[in-house]
Order: structure tokens, then sequence, then C-alpha cells
DNA sequence: TATTGTTATACTCTATAACTATA
DNA sequence: TATAGTTATAGAGTATAACAATA
């Protein structure tokens, strides 16, 4: 935890040290999408479902993986957004002990909203930097990204994707 | 929600926009504090709380400020963080109806343990990158963070400060 | 009367363990 | 037997409303 979530998180004029900055940015972007999310009455976890399935049609299982959730609590919070329209559980033809949870109109247009108001926040935020430190910036976060997935994330991202559908 | 979020995390050598960078990057991070966190058996909202306690005394009306819920919500999480020895309610002396939530040594103790390890992982990110782009893109979220923050929380918590202790 | 904090209630979210149906 | 999913149970976390004690 960085020492600025000990009080003020912004000293006046102060240069923030290279983890109190990405953590205070951290939680700043993640406290958006929390708002955004509850504006339309959904938890991150449902958000962060209904994202997943926005290019998905997982089985039970696989939802559980990609959500590192239990197979249990995935089901109970796949039950939580079928009772609220948002996804539905179509049986497997394949295998009649499965399912494939797959997005209802009402679940795509929810998530839309929610991504479009968030990445509009998100691009509110960058804007305020002139635009050629605002790319160097996307430049070198980028490469941080890139470089952290491909040391650890991405065969696992990977695989389930294949697995998955 | 950033479109990364959609699949995978990283295109294979690809550069992400601005929006999908930083989200990307503050999922990371947060997704850090909270396994470094569950280590010691310990929520976000609990390490919060424990972060928060680091430099006050707060009565549970102050603390529910600080933390954005429910004087109720904030009873019950003290209620669970006192039950495991981590901070105690010390009646005040000047109003009988009030009480001061205190870190003991153990919750002290704890919340240093996660954030030292918090920090040595977000240092460790950041060390990719080679040292002057480092302290460019420190620089650059610095003043991100602090604009925002001199445009929105600032007098938030500067007055939740001044009326806490 | 107003404020501080707790309690009652209800719901979401989570895991473990036991279960049903199918493979 | 093994796997896919559900259910029973227990607990954390949250809000609303009602409450007791104190101001």
């Amino acid at each position: 935890m960085p020492s600025r979530m000990r009080d003020n998180p912004v000293p006046a004029g102060g240069v923030l040290s290279a983890v109190d900055g990405l953590a205070q940015l951290a939680f700043l972007i993640h406290a958006t999408l929390e708002r955004r999310a509850a504006e339309h009455d959904v938890s991150m976890i449902q958000t962060r479902l209904l994202g997943v399935l926005r290019d998905r049609r997982p089985t039970i299982n696989e939802l559980a993986q990609l959500l590192a959730l239990d197979k249990s609590s995935t089901s109970g919070l796949v039950d939580r957004a079928e009772r609220r329209g948002l996804v539905v559980r179509i049986p497997s033809t394949t295998d009649r002990r499965s399912v494939k949870v797959t997005l209802t109109d009402a679940g795509r247009s929810l998530v839309a909203q929610v991504s479009a108001s968030f990445e509009a926040d998100v691009s509110t935020l960058v804007d305020r930097l002139p635009r050629s430190d605002r790319d160097t910036m996307t430049r070198l976060v980028s490469r941080l990204v890139v470089a952290h997935a491909s040391e650890h994330g991405v065969d696992l991202f990977a695989s389930i994707e294949a697995q998955a559908q």
C-alpha cells in the first residue's frame, strides 16, 4: 500500500513516487468503473461477468476459470444475472450436463453503456495532459503492461480462450 | 471498460490505446494489492480500514466518511477487525456516545507487511522500464493524479482530515 | 430534539462440501 | 468412476430502517 493512502492523496503541487502515483491512479480508475457500474445497479463482478461474455459463450466451468471463482460462486453469480435478464443459460447440444452462458440483448446493452461511460471518464482523465505527454505516457504504460503480460498471464488466457466457445 | 477486457489482455507485440493501457495497468495493480492482502487473510476493505488507521484515530462516523460506507457497515467492519485483534474501540473521553477506532500492534504489523510487499511488487513492475523512461512515466502519471485530485477529492479529504483525530 | 453508534433485516458475493445427472 | 452443474451452509460485506444512549 502506498504511503499516500495514509493521508491526503495529493500533496500541494508535489510529485508522487512511482509507487504512490501508480497506486493512486489504479484506485482512481478502479473507483471510476465501480461508480459507472453502480449507476446501472451492477457490481464490479457482475460487470466483469458481462464483459467476459461480450465475445464468449462459456460453460460455467470456463466462466469460473475466467473469473477466478469457484464453480459454485459462478453458478450463483449467473443465477442473479439471469434473474435480472442480463444473461441466459443455454443447454449444450453436445453434453447434456453442460450449459453455455450467453449475454441477452439487455445484458449487451448494459455492458456497452457502462463501457462507454467508463472509457469517456478515462479519456477525460488523460486529456488533462498535452498531446505529446499523453502519447509518451501511453507508450510507456503500454510497454509496461505488455511486458508484464508476456511474462505472466498470456499463456493462461490464451489456453482458456482456446478451450472456450 | 477497456476493449482489451473482452479478450486477451495483450496483443502480440502491439501497442495499447491510452484507455486500454491505463485500465489494464490499474486492474493489474489493484489485483496485486488484493493478492498480497489475501496472503494475510484480509480483504481489500479490511486493508483499506487498516491503512486509514495508520495515522488516524477516527470515530465510527469519521471512518464511514473516509471509507465511503454507511455507519452501520462501518460498525460491522470494525466488529470483524476487532474480533481478529487488529483494531480496538476506545471510548471517547469527551462524548460518551462516541468511540475512537485504533490500530493494535497486530494491526499495525499486518498493514506494514502488506504495504511492504505491495510496494515491492509495484517497484518490480516499473523496474522493467529503463530508468529514464520510468522517471518520465512517473512524472506524467503523477501530474495526472495530482491534477485530477486538485479538481476533485482534495477539499473533501482535507476537510475530513481536519475533522478527524 | 439531534447525534452517535448498534442492531435487525435483507441482499450480494464467496468458498467448501455434498449432491444429481450425465459421460 | 469422473465430470458439469446445483444446492446447502456459513461467513464477509453492504445498505436501510429502527433503536438506545447521550448531547
